[in-house]
DNA sequence: CACGAAAGTAAGTAAGCACTTACTTAGGAG
DNA sequence: CTCCTAAGTAAGTGCTTACTTACTTTCGTG
């Protein structure tokens, strides 16, 4: 039947799509941790709860298994969902040019987004460090169009005489800046937020505020 | 003789001591690159030029010798040398009260020592994602007293009723974010420059600006 | 019920890993 | 020259790794 074509007995027999997810699910939590090179294959089926073999049925090697990682998490999260798509609140906001709306919606929707999938952040930097195609694609195709797309709506309000007059590529490396290196504070290095303890609202409100007071005529 | 006790002989019999160091040097290039699972002792000791038992004859295992690494350089770069070491410019600075000369001459320093330390700054990432005491000592002693520093010539000029009122650590996360992030971008995302190719000075004052207009009174 | 396809495994294999052993060289002091 | 110490190596060891083979179990359908 198609609609148990995707069921899953917890620890019984699985159909092959549904163990396959599983395995995969398995695979981006442990590499996340302990990196590509970190991992064994034998950890992820024990994690999965099947024969090793069974990883090597779905995917036909480890290289394998690590490009369909990429190659989904890239579509997910990576490409697919933009600051900007299914953001009423933020298309609002730059319709009526309320600059700090603007800021703060995009600070608090990527602290938010970092927050809830921490695994992924971890991810992209082991690739990143790797070097493998994930870091590369995410950067290429989310990255250059989120500058792309902030960078536009700085040079809008510059020509507005809003904003004084610079490279707003720069602002945009500065508000990113703010952004990732706290929840990579959050995520690697101050987990106990010993230095720093505050709400990703406060973060955002702050930085929005820093950098708009920063960059206005 | 006491002067060529650390003589090096390009490629023939070195003393102890030099060939440790050498070993030394060459894992931090090679852990730097990939990370301490994905480099092997014979990788390293066919680097080093010699054979893998001597590397084991100097390090008494891969976990001394990262050990070692991370000692190393958490003393020579991390500890011990502070922004405001030997940089009379920035003491200067600070007793002017010359808030732009203060935070450029910060921004220039870690910029610079960023892109001249690539490997280190590598290290750091890898040892962060990976777990090792580096990341944590790193943090816990360079990082914090940063924090201390810059937040407390923050605090200063909040008293002074130069800079407006609020949590000055979150100012310095902003600042270091700016920073950091930019000098990631460099150094693992976007080697070619392709998103946005500045100099370090642009870069710093820049930053400077952009963060001194964002938290001025 | 029976049978074929797909889910599953136990027990491999060859290569690679960190680390060791038993030995050979080089060079400086007496 | 003669030793002795320390630098150096070739050839292992046993264990782990990614990956395979040959086999068994389950289950929906004709």
């Amino acid at each position: 039947m198609i609609t148990d074509f995707f069921k899953c007995d917890h620890n019984g027999r699985m159909t092959g799509d549904a163990r396959r997810e599983q395995i995969l699910q398995t695979a981006v939590d442990l590499f996340s941790k302990r990196g590509f090179k970190g991992t064994t294959t034998k950890e992820i089926a024990k994690a999965a709860g099947v024969s090793e073999a069974m990883v090597f049925r779905h995917f036909a090697s480890k290289d394998e298994l690590y490009g369909a990682i990429l190659h989904n998490k890239g579509c997910q999260e990576g490409v697919q969902r933009f600051p900007w798509d299914e953001n009423e609140e933020l298309i609002e906001a730059i319709k009526r040019k309320d600059d700090f709306a603007v800021f703060y919606n995009l600070a608090i929707n990527a602290l938010d987004k970092h927050h809830s999938d921490v695994g992924f952040m971890r991810l992209l930097f082991y690739s990143a460090l790797e070097e493998h195609d994930l870091a590369e694609r995410f950067f290429g195709e989310f990255v250059a169009r989120i500058y792309g797309f902030i960078g536009g709506y700085i040079e809008e309000r510059q020509r507005d005489g809003a904003f004084r007059e610079f490279e707003p590529k720069i602002a945009v490396r500065a508000f990113m800046g703010m952004m990732i290196h706290h929840s990579l504070n959050n995520i690697l290095w101050d987990k106990q937020r010993n230095i720093l303890d505050i709400t990703n609202e406060e973060a955002a409100k702050n930085f929005a505020e820093i950098l708009l007071r920063g960059i206005k005529a």
